[in-house]
DNA sequence: AGGCGCTTGTGAAGACGTGCACAAATCGCG
DNA sequence: CGCGATTTGTGCACGTCTTCACAAGCGCCT
């Protein structure tokens, strides 16, 4: 499930502050989610907890990591080191949760030898050499669009078999060959959207409202996070 | 529907590739979805395409902005100017898709009074000046996780409804306020389950697997993209 | 004007995710 | 040792999303 990573941010946070066992209750408040929901989930990838005292932090945490693939550190190769890219090579987020950046790559040559938090850009041509030299899981795309595709079949050729893409824009890419799309200007527009038809919402009742305006409002995007709390 | 936005940066690029017209096939193609699941999305919102033609574009990508409440360019507060806010500060595609970053603010007085893009960095606590100024309609939260909660309160405290959260960390908000997250260590990490997953696939047929390595796998994460093309 | 091919819009079936509510299990305490 | 409090694991029902398949509609060509 995607919900995972989620829980497992929270139960770090728990390990932290302490915390030994957790019931489900408290967990799924720490999380976001339904406590059925978590129960369920952590049920599905068979996990034990005990009845009447909850689950075990730490072993939970290492369940968890087990089933992502976390138990070995992955390691991560990022082309474009541009505006976005030189904010990811300097965060220290993926450090803390079991990813290692292994390479920073670029197609544009005066960008090629800066080091950054350590790290030297190389030109993306020389990705085969970076290759070979670690096994590279998974490869993150932040160039423009126009160049993602070229870079993700370069990705390909070299067995990358994960994809982050930050591109705008949809990669084709064979069979076996997993890709997840970042793009902040549509999480902008489904903001807009909901500010829309809040507003539709709180001006109808009062006007007749034209026909254009009448739009179906039922509409459901996928909740990242719902209102909680009061 | 969250796949409207997606549609439109289809849309957009058919225009300024000359076409009038679409079929739903190669639309769906475009944006990488299913066309019967297109033409469902498409009759749910109301809008008409004529049948042994396809849809018209330059309508269709007017009925969808207006949906998504495009029509108005909404103002977007950037709170956090650090690694990745200065990335997001000087992004040109929010501007290109209907948004305009009106503030940019930082509790860090040594950052404030930086410009950026044409735009000077002021300090948070300014935030109710700056709202009586324009109606801000979305709040962008870029600071560490400690303190996102914080400024959550303060940007719902002057009226924004919508919050777009870059922090590791679940916001709880009053009712009727959107807050949608963007967490680049989760995506990773989804990404790396599919890599072990993978990796679990092809090794265990040919060993007896322990019953650690049994895992279900017939999970189910919220694809973002599939693969496509040959 | 009529037929033919193409495309939309949609009914229905199936898969899937969600949440309630409760039985089973465990711990602590008398 | 037994009982109650507590919490997990899950059967079940419901609503939503997805996909197939096809009828209805439109334009074009003859
Ligand atoms: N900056 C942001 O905040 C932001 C936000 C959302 C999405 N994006 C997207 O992320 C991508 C990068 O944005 P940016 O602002 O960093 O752009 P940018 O122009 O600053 O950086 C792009 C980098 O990619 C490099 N590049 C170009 N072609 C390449 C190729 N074929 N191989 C390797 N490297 C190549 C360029 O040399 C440049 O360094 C864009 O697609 C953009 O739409 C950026
Ligand atoms: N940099 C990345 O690539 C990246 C990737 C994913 C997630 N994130 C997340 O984004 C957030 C920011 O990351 P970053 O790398 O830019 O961190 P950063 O430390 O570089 O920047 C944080 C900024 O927020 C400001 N700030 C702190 N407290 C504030 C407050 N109360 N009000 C206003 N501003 C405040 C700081 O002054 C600083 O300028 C973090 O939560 C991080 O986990 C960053």
């Amino acid at each position: 499930m995607a919900r995972l990573p989620e829980y497992l941010r929270a139960l770090h946070n728990l390990a932290e502050s302490g915390h030994e066992t957790v019931s489900s209750e408290g967990l799924s408040a720490a999380a976001g989610v339904n406590s059925a929901k978590l129960r369920k989930d952590l049920s599905h990838l068979g996990s034990y907890g005990t009845r009447g005292v909850g689950y075990d932090v730490a072993l939970l945490i290492e369940q968890i990591e087990f089933v992502l693939g976390l138990t070995q550190r992955r390691a991560v190769a990022l082309v474009g080191v541009g505006n976005l890219g030189h904010a990811l090579a300097g965060y220290d987020g993926f450090a803390s949760r079991g990813f290692r950046i292994a390479a920073l790559l670029d197609a544009d040559p005066s960008r090629v030898g800066e080091e950054i938090n350590g790290l030297v850009v190389r030109h993306v041509d020389d990705l085969p050499t970076v290759a070979a030299e670690e096994s590279l899981a998974i490869g993150v795309i932040a160039t423009p669009a126009a160049a993602a595709q070229q870079v993700a079949d370069q990705l390909v050729a070299v067995g990358v078999t994960s994809i982050l893409n930050f591109a705008p824009c949809v990669l084709s890419v064979p069979e076996g060959v997993d890709v997840r799309k970042v793009d902040l200007a549509i999480e902008l527009q489904i903001l807009s959207f909901h500010e829309h038809r809040k507003a539709s919402l709180t001006a109808l009742p009062a006007t007749g409202g034209s026909a254009l305006t009448a739009l179906p409002g039922g509409f459901a995007t996928t909740d990242t996070q719902e209102a909680i709390g009061t």
